[in-house]
RNA sequence: GCCGACGUAGCUCAGUGGUAGAGCAACUGAUUCGUAAUCAGUAGGUCCGGAGUUCGACCCUCCGCGUCGGCACCA
């Protein structure tokens, strides 16, 4: 005698177990007809499921967010079905709902192409339109088993074969085609409509693990409806207008080539975006109590060999020779072994501690090919890296002062959300339990303390010590770890850092590593994306251009320009012979924050016509007023704050 | 590194087994013009590199390199 009770609060009885169609029917024609799924306690189900007990019912109409998730999962097994009807011989593996769609991984000897997905998305619609019912079906293990095995379906069979032994096996049938599942699934395959596309094909390892056979993988969008759909594609667009890599070459900010792989040749106006944010950072660690270091590209095989980073790094490393010769010098891929070396240089006091020490280093890593990425994966990129040595008890406070920092940089720079993800101890580590007890709750204490909400990243710490890593998201949709500050027991003990503690004995530091923008290419490219190239004033690379409509008024232009130059401020002088429309649409285009127009009246009067990125407004003002006031606004945030603005 | 796609003028792209085209940009000339493209002309190419097939290859085949999308990697 279930009782159900419904969101409402409203409680409906029935004599005997019902399935979610019968309560959904009960309830009205018109929930019977929307009702997709629903969350039986909690729990997603099948709207087919039989309810025995007493339970609270929630239907899923497609309206609903978990519709979503629902229509895209039945969406992959569509995709299944089609496929394995047009190419036979094909294996099914996985394919789960993912971010904005759905994949679906298959086994053949000849990969998909893109050609095929006409024929597969037509196929798709038939088995949509044919709207066969998901029927769950809960199979013994053995038939299950030799079920696929007969079909030759290998990798289902080895999903079976590792499915632990408590677990209900089940599988969804749709018409004649039948695929091992959890489920739930809706109520047919006409529930998944025709807002879906095919997107593209990519190789995925089986399980993936790179020793595993590699697999072809078909990504899909679904939606609830073609308006969502169209929705979708055209935020796809913008977001492609915004990769970096095109609005480099737009902006003429940057560019790669094949003899440097991996590495970014700045142009002019690039390089003027690396350097502001550079000083800015500089200022920014300045304030905080980082001292600013130097130290070598090239450093001899023996540091790194008691690093540790010969035996755990070498194959990212570049390494370099002489001819004349025998030693073996490596190019730095990170900064830490270097900035003990400083460290080590006469006797540490503990009033030393915590010693912040920071380098703008430039180091190189071997990164696979296919990692490579824009300005965002590189081989040689700049870090803004530092190292705290500080004592155990100083690393929780460290933290909460790094932390307030980066999302005081984070906020000046246009981030002001950011994910935060702690990495904890993986399975191979160093240094004992205890030790990885202390670093976590320091670090989690920390995040307290700082306020930081993280999601846990379980065993995707470095083998020294944990990890909090912090994310930013690129146009597409990317995640890229920027920020990072890992606590490190190990390296002092291996480079043999020490200082004498009040008590007069040598104590071991420990040593922070972090770094806020990461690196400079990446986050340089994150930051184009984020703006679309229209930067805010203090950080575009030219940040006025001066046009003249006529050539009469060329020396006053060269005044203006000079004036706003002598402010401070990053400055084209347009004297070209095009017509005014022409230079505003050039210069619109660069993405250029202002556009003073000067022409005969401006330069009888002395004024200039402003004009801003974007806008239609004109305003015309003294061109005295003009300097002081975009010189002011032009004013870095940071400088701004403490009132030392130009 | 793995799977797949792609590589033609500075950029965006078209093209065919018979030695290559457009638009924009560049350059030259004319135009002095008031807020997102003035007009005309000129010049510009080892069709990524190498080998092979062919009477003949930018096109077909193979091998490299690079880029792009994923996967793996990101200490």
């Amino acid at each position: 005698m279930p009782a159900i009770t419904l969101p409402d609060g409203s409680v409906r009885r029935f004599d005997g177990p019902v399935t979610g169609t019968t309560v959904a029917a009960s309830i009205g024609p018109g929930l019977a007809k929307a009702a997709l799924a629903m969350k039986l306690d909690g729990k997603a189900a099948d709207l087919s499921s039989v309810i025995e007990h007493d339970a609270s019912v929630v239907f899923i109409t497609r309206r609903d967010p978990d519709a979503l998730g629902m229509i895209r999962h039945d969406a992959a097994h569509v995709l299944a079905e089609a496929v394995q009807a047009l190419f036979p011989g094909t294996q099914v593996t996985i394919g789960p709902s993912i971010e904005n769609g759905f994949y679906y991984d298959f086994f053949r000897n000849q990969p998909f192409s893109v050609e095929d997905f006409a024929a597969i998305e037509a196929k798709m619609k038939e088995i949509v339109a044919r709207n066969a019912p998901f029927e769950r079906q809960v199979w013994a293990r053995e038939d299950a088993i030799d079920f696929f095995v007969a079909r030759g379906e290998n990798f289902k069979a080895e999903l079976v074969r590792d499915l632990p032994t408590t677990e209900t096996i089940t599988m969804y049938k749709q018409g004649d085609w039948i695929d091992l599942c959890r489920g739930p699934h809706m109520r047919g395959t006409g529930d998944v409509g025709t807002a879906f596309k095919l997107m593209k094909v990519a190789g995925a390892y089986w399980r993936g693990d790179h020793r595993n056979p590699m697999l072809s993988r078909i990504y899909g969008t679904a939606w609830r409806d073609q308006k969502e759909l169209d929705a979708y594609l055209t935020m796809l667009d913008e977001a492609e207008k915004r990769d970096h890599r095109r609005i480099g070459k737009d902006m003429d900010l940057f560019h790669l080539q094949e003899e440097a792989v991996g590495s970014v040749f700045w142009h002019p106006k690039g390089w003027k975006l690396y350097r502001t944010a550079e000083s800015y950072m500089r200022r920014r660690l300045d304030a905080a109590g980082y001292q600013e270091v130097k130290t070598p590209q090239l450093v001899d095989r023996s540091l790194w060999e008691a690093s540790g980073h010969w035996e755990k790094f070498r194959e990212h490393m570049f390494i370099a020779q002489v001819p004349d010769e025998d030693k073996v010098l490596a190019l730095k891929p990170m900064n830490c072994p270097c900035h003990v070396q400083i460290f080590r240089q006469g006797v540490r006091s503990y009033r030393e501690l915590p010693l912040r020490m920071a380098e703008f280093g430039a180091c190189h890593r071997y990164e696979p090919s296919g990692a490579l990425h824009g300005i965002m994966r590189v081989r040689a990129f700049t870090q803004d890296d530092a190292h705290i040595f500080c004592t155990e008890e100083q690393v929780a406070p460290e933290t909460a002062k790094f932390v307030a920092l980066l999302a005081s940089v984070y906020r000046d720079l246009g981030f002001p959300e950011f994910r935060v993800k702690f990495s904890d101890r993986p399975p191979l580590r160093a240094g004992t339990d205890e030790v990885w007890d202390k670093a976590e709750d320091a670090l989690k204490e920390a995040c307290a303390l700082a306020g930081v909400e993280y999601e846990t990243n379980p065993g995707e710490g470095a083998f020294y010590g944990p990890k909090l890593e912090f994310v930013l998201r690129d146009a597409i949709g990317r995640d890229w770890q920027c920020g990072t500050l890992q606590v490190d027991y190990i390296l002092p003990e291996r480079l043999d850092a020490e200082y004498v503690g009040e008590d007069g004995a040598r104590h071991r530091p420990v040593m922070l590593h972090r770094a806020i923008l990461g690196s400079f290419e990446r986050f340089l490219g994150i930051l184009i994306e984020q703006y679309a190239g229209r930067f805010p004033l203090w950080l575009a690379p030219v940040q006025v251009t001066v046009a003249t409509i006529v050539s009469d008024a060329d020396p006053y232009a060269e005044e203006v320009s000079a004036a706003l130059r002598a402010a401070g401020l990053s400055v084209v002088t347009d004297l070209g012979r095009e017509k005014i429309n022409a230079k505003i649409r050039e210069h619109s285009v660069q993405h250029v924050p202002l556009i003073l127009v000067v022409g005969r009246k401006e330069a009888e009067a002395r004024t200039v016509a402003l004009r801003r990125l974007g806008g239609e407004a004109q305003e015309v003002l003294p061109l005295a007023e003009a300097v002081a006031r975009l010189a002011a606004e032009a004013t870095p945030p940071d400088l701004k704050a403490s009132g030392v603005a130009a």
